[in-house]
DNA sequence: TCATCCTTCGTTTTT
DNA sequence: CGAAGGATGA
C-alpha cells in the first residue's frame, strides 16, 4: 500500500510512521522532520483504521508547538481534528481538571497563576503570616514549591532534616492552604492535581486509559519526572506510546527537564509481548554538511549520549567563519559590517539570527543595529498577557468569574485609584481573616465600617454590575464592557502615554474574539473545557463536549498562553535572541556570539552537575540552526556588570575540526588564543593596563602555563622579583602567579 | 498616593 | 552599567 502521506519519507521516516501498535522511541535529530513524522504517524494511523481521532492524545511543551501539529494534521487528514486532545501538557491538565474538577477538589472556576500572580501570592502569604522575606526570599520558595511539585511531592512528603528545611516545607503548607481557599492553582499544580487524580481515580483512569490507545509525545528530552509518571498513568496495558525527543537537545535541565527519561522509555513503555521500538532520524534536511560536521565533531565530547550522527545530502557548503574581537564593541561592529554584505547579497533579514547566550548581551548588539539603521526585533521581555493594563483588565475579568481570588480583588480594587488605601486594605484582610472568608466576602458583608467600607461597598456594587452586564453577552463585548466599565480606558485616557495602554486593551479585545473563533473552527479548542456533569464519574467524550463558561475558558487561555514578546513588524528585521529561545527555529544564516569561557559555557553552570555538557548541547542547538551560513565570534574584553572582564576562547571553538573553521582574524593559536599585532589590538591595547609595568607582560594578554594551560591575564601588581600576574586560566579557573618561578609563556 | 532615591544584583524559561 | 524593587519623603 503506498499512501500519498508516505511519500517523500525517508527510510527511517517511512519505518518511524507505520510502526505497529507499540511503543516506541524516535531519536531525532535536529532537522530530521520531528514534527513531520510524529504528525504523518497520526494521520496515517487514522487514514489507516487503526486508530480513531478519539483515541489520539498528542502531547507538546509550547501552544506553538500544539498549533503548529494542529495545522499541520489539518492539511494531512480529511478527518476533522476535534475529538483528538492535542496540546501542551499543561492545557491537556486543565482540560481533565475542568471534567473532574469535584474529583480533584477544586471549585468549577479554578483561576491559573501564571509566575507574577504566584510570587504575589507569596508575598501575601508572608505578609499574613509575619514570615521572613529576607531569610526565605519569595522567589525561592517558589523554585521550591515547583521543584517539590515536579517531583511529586506534597508538603507532607518533603523530606525536611534542618530547621531551615522546615520552615520552607510549612511555608509549601500554608502556600497550598492559601491557594485552596483561593481558588487558585498554580501551573505545576496543574500537573500534579491532574497525575493524582489519574492515580487515585480508579474509574476515570481507566476511562482515560481505554480511550486514549494513542499517545504521542514531542520534544521527549524536555518531559520532567512528573510528565513521564503522568504519561506512565495514562499509558495503560494496551496503549502505544510514540516518543519523538533528542537527547543531545536536551537545554531545560536547569528547569526539571529529565532527559534520562529517555534511557528509561525501553523499560518503562515497552510491554513484554510488544517491546519498544528505537528510530533514529539521522538525516538532516536543514543544513550544509560543514555545519553538520562541526555540530557531530562538538557533540561527540559529551559522554551522557544515546548516540547519533547527523548527515546530509546536500553538498559541503560554505566553511564556518569565526572571528576574534579585541572588545565586544568590535565584536559587534563585525557583526553589523557582516549582515550588511549578506543583506546585500539578497538573503532576507529576517533570515539572519543573532545568537547569544544570555539576555544581557543584546544590548551592544542592539546599539551597533541601531546606529547602523538596521532593523531588529529582540526575542524575550515583557509579552502580551504579562503587560500591566493587560493584567489590570484580566483582574476584572477573574473577580467577575470567581470572586474568592484575592490576588486578583487586591490587583484591581485601586486600580484606577477610587481612594482604598492600603490602611483600608488591612482592615479588611484582618476582618477576612478572622472570619476565614475571602477579601470579596469580607468587603460586601460590610465587615469595614466608615467612609472606608463605603469606598468598598461601592467597589462590590461596581463588580457586581460588571457581572450582571456581562453576563450574556458574547465574550469580546464582555471584555470590551470590563475594559470601559471598571474606569481602567478612562484612566489611561487621562495618563499622557496612555494611548498604547489603551490600544492593548482593544488588543486584549481581539484576542477574546480570535479565541472564540478558533474555539469554533476546532470544534473544541483545547483550552475550553469538557462539559462539566459532576454526577457522573466520568464525563460523556465526543464531539459534542463543548464549552460551557468562555470566560473561565479565555482566561485560562491567557494564563497558559502568554502570547507574543512583540508582534512582527511590517518590514524583515534581523533576529535576535537566545540561543535557548532559538531552538526549534532556522536560519539562512547564523552568528553565534559572545564564545567566551565563563560566557559560553556560562561560568555558572561550570559547578553544576551535568552543568558544561548541557552547556555543550546548547552550542549544539546553536550551531544546528543554521542552514548555509555560520559565523562564530568571541571578544576578549567584554563590559559586564559595570566593568570590563577578560576572557579566553570558549573551549567550544576548540572542539571543532580546525579545518572546518576559517578564521576572519588574525591568525589563531592550537590553544584557541588568538594573536592579534598591536594595530588591531584596538581599544584594549589603548586601554593601559595601570599596574601591569611588569616588563614583556600586559593584561589581556594570552598566555600559556605548563601545568594549568591556556589563560588570559587579568591583573598585575608587585615590580622586579616581587611581580605577580593574574591570570584567568580555561580550565583551572583565576590564579596569581610570581612572574620569577612560574614559567609563563605567550601564547 | 505617588514620585524619587537608593540599594542590590546580575544564566538560560515555558507553562 | 542599568534594571528593578524597596524604602522614604512630599
Amino acid at each position: 500500500m503506498t499512501s500519498p502521506l508516505l511519500a517523500d519519507l525517508n527510510p527511517r521516516q517511512h519505518e518511524a510512521v507505520t510502526l505497529p501498535h507499540t511503543s516506541a522511541l524516535v531519536l531525532a535529530g535536529a532537522g530530521s522532520g520531528e514534527t513531520r513524522v510524529l504528525t504523518t504517524r497520526i494521520a496515517w494511523l487514522i487514514a489507516t483504521g487503526q486508530a480513531s481521532p478519539l483515541s489520539i492524545l498528542a502531547v507538546t511543551f509550547t501552544n506553538k508547538a500544539a498549533r503548529e501539529m494542529l495545522l499541520r494534521l489539518s492539511a494531512l487528514t480529511p478527518v476533522s481534528v476535534r475529538g483528538m486532545w492535542i496540546g501542551t501538557f499543561h492545557g491537556l491538565c486543565n482540560r481533565m481538571l475542568r471534567a473532574h474538577h469535584r474529583d480533584a477538589n477544586l471549585p468549577q472556576l479554578f483561576q491559573i497563576m501564571d509566575t507574577a500572580d504566584q510570587l504575589a501570592l507569596i508575598k501575601r502569604l508572608y505578609k499574613a503570616h509575619g514570615l521572613d522575606a529576607e531569610r526565605y526570599p519569595p522567589r525561592e520558595l517558589a523554585w521550591f514549591i515547583a521543584s517539590a511539585k515536579e517531583a511529586g511531592l506534597r508538603p507532607q512528603a518533603v523530606e525536611a532534616g534542618d530547621p531551615f528545611a522546615r520552615a520552607r516545607v510549612e511555608h509549601y503548607a500554608l502556600y497550598e492552604a492559601m491557594c485552596q481557599r483561593e481558588g487558585v492553582v498554580d501551573f505545576a499544580e496543574l500537573l500534579l492535581r491532574s497525575y493524582e487524580l489519574l492515580a487515585g481515580r480508579d474509574a476515570i483512569r481507566e476511562h482515560y486509559r481505554r480511550r486514549f490507545s494513542n499517545l504521542l509525545v514531542d520534544e521527549f528530552q524536555d518531559t520532567n519526572l512528573l510528565q513521564y509518571r503522568w504519561l506512565q498513568l495514562l499509558a495503560g496495558p494496551d496503549a502505544a506510546v510514540f516518543a519523538v525527543g533528542d537527547d543531545d537537545q536536551s537545554i531545560y535541565a536547569f528547569r526539571g527537564a529529565n532527559a534520562a527519561n529517555m534511557q528509561h522509555f525501553e523499560r518503562d513503555f515497552g510491554r513484554p509481548e510488544r517491546p519498544a521500538r528505537l528510530v533514529k532520524l539521522e538525516q538532516n534536511y536543514r543544513s550544509h554538511g560543514n555545519i553538520l560536521d562541526a555540530a557531530n565533531a562538538l557533540i561527540r565530547h559529551n559522554r551522557s549520549r544515546l548516540g547519533k550522527e547527523l548527515w546530509t545530502s546536500e553538498g559541503k557548503g560554505e566553511p564556518i567563519r569565526a572571528f576574534a574581537a579585541p572588545t565586544d564593541l568590535d565584536e559587534a561592529a563585525f557583526v553589523v559590517d557582516a549582515v550588511k554584505g549578506i543583506a546585500d547579497e539578497g538573503v532576507p533579514l529576517s533570515e539572519i539570527a543573532l545568537l547569544y547566550r544570555s539576555n544581557a548581551q543584546s544590548r551592544v548588539l542592539e546599539h551597533a543595529l541601531f546606529n547602523a539603521g538596521l532593523p531588529y526585533r529582540v526575542w524575550g521581555g515583557m509579552r502580551f498577557f504579562e503587560r500591566a493594563e493587560v493584567k489590570h483588565a484580566l483582574g476584572y475579568l477573574r473577580l467577575v468569574a470567581s470572586p474568592e481570588d484575592d490576588g486578583a480583588f487586591l490587583r484591581v480594587v485601586n486600580f484606577p485609584p477610587r481612594g482604598i488605601g492600603a490602611r483600608t486594605l488591612e482592615q479588611l484582610q484582618d476582618a477576612a481573616r478572622g472570619r476565614g472568608t475571602s477579601l470579596w466576602q469580607a468587603a460586601s458583608s460590610g465587615a469595614v465600617g466608615g467612609k472606608a467600607g463605603a469606598s468598598l461597598g461601592a467597589f462590590v456594587t461596581l463588580i457586581e454590575k460588571l457581572r450582571a452586564e456581562t453576563a450574556s453577552l458574547p465574550l469580546s463585548e464582555a471584555v470590551a464592557q470590563v475594559n470601559e466599565g471598571s474606569g481602567l480606558v478612562a484612566h489611561y485616557r487621562s495618563e499622557k502615554d496612555g494611548e498604547d495602554r489603551i490600544e492593548n486593551l482593544e488588543e486584549l479585545v481581539n484576542a477574546a474574539q480570535g479565541f472564540v473563533r478558533e474555539a469554533e473552527i476546532a470544534g473544541d479548542a483545547p483550552m475550553l473545557g469538557d462539559r462539566v456533569s459532576p454526577d457522573a464519574p466520568v464525563p460523556d467524550e465526543g464531539p459534542s463536549e463543548g464549552a460551557t463558561d468562555p470566560l473561565t475558558a479565555f482566561l485560562a487561555h491567557a494564563a497558559l498562553e502568554a502570547g507574543e514578546t512583540q508582534e512582527a513588524e511590517g518590514r524583515p528585521a534581523l533576529q535576535l535572541m537566545t540561543v535557548h529561545s532559538a531552538k526549534g527555529l532556522e536560519f539562512h544564516t547564523v552568528f553565534v556570539t559572545g564564545l567566551e569561557e565563563g560566557l559560553f559555557p556560562h561560568e555558572n553552570s561550570l559547578n553544576e552537575m551535568d552543568g558544561p555538557e548541557e552547556e555543550r548541547r546548547l552550542m549544539y542547538v546553536a550551531l544546528t540552526r543554521a542552514r548555509r551560513r555560520l559565523y562564530l565570534t568571541h571578544a576578549q574584553s567584554r563590559m559586564l556588570h559595570g566593568q570590563t572582564r577578560w576572557h579566553v576562547a570558549s573551549r567550544f571553538l576548540d572542539e571543532l575540526p580546525r579545518d572546518l573553521v576559517a578564521w576572519l582574524s588574525p591568525a589563531r593559536t592550537r590553544t584557541g588564543a588568538v594573536e592579534v599585532d598591536e594595530a588591531e589590538w584596538g581599544r584594549a591595547a589603548r586601554a593601559p593596563a595601570k599596574d601591569a609595568d611588569a616588563p614583556g607582560w600586559r593584561i589581556g594578554q594570552n598566555v600559556r602555563h605548563a601545568k594549568f594551560g591556556v589563560g588570559v591575564i587579568v591583573g598585575a601588581e608587585g615590580r622586579g622579583s616581587d611581580a605577580r600576574v593574574q591570570v584567568n586560566f580555561r580550565d583551572v579557573g583565576v590564579k596569581w602567579l610570581a612572574l620569577e618561578y612560574a614559567k609563563l609563556e605567550a601564547a
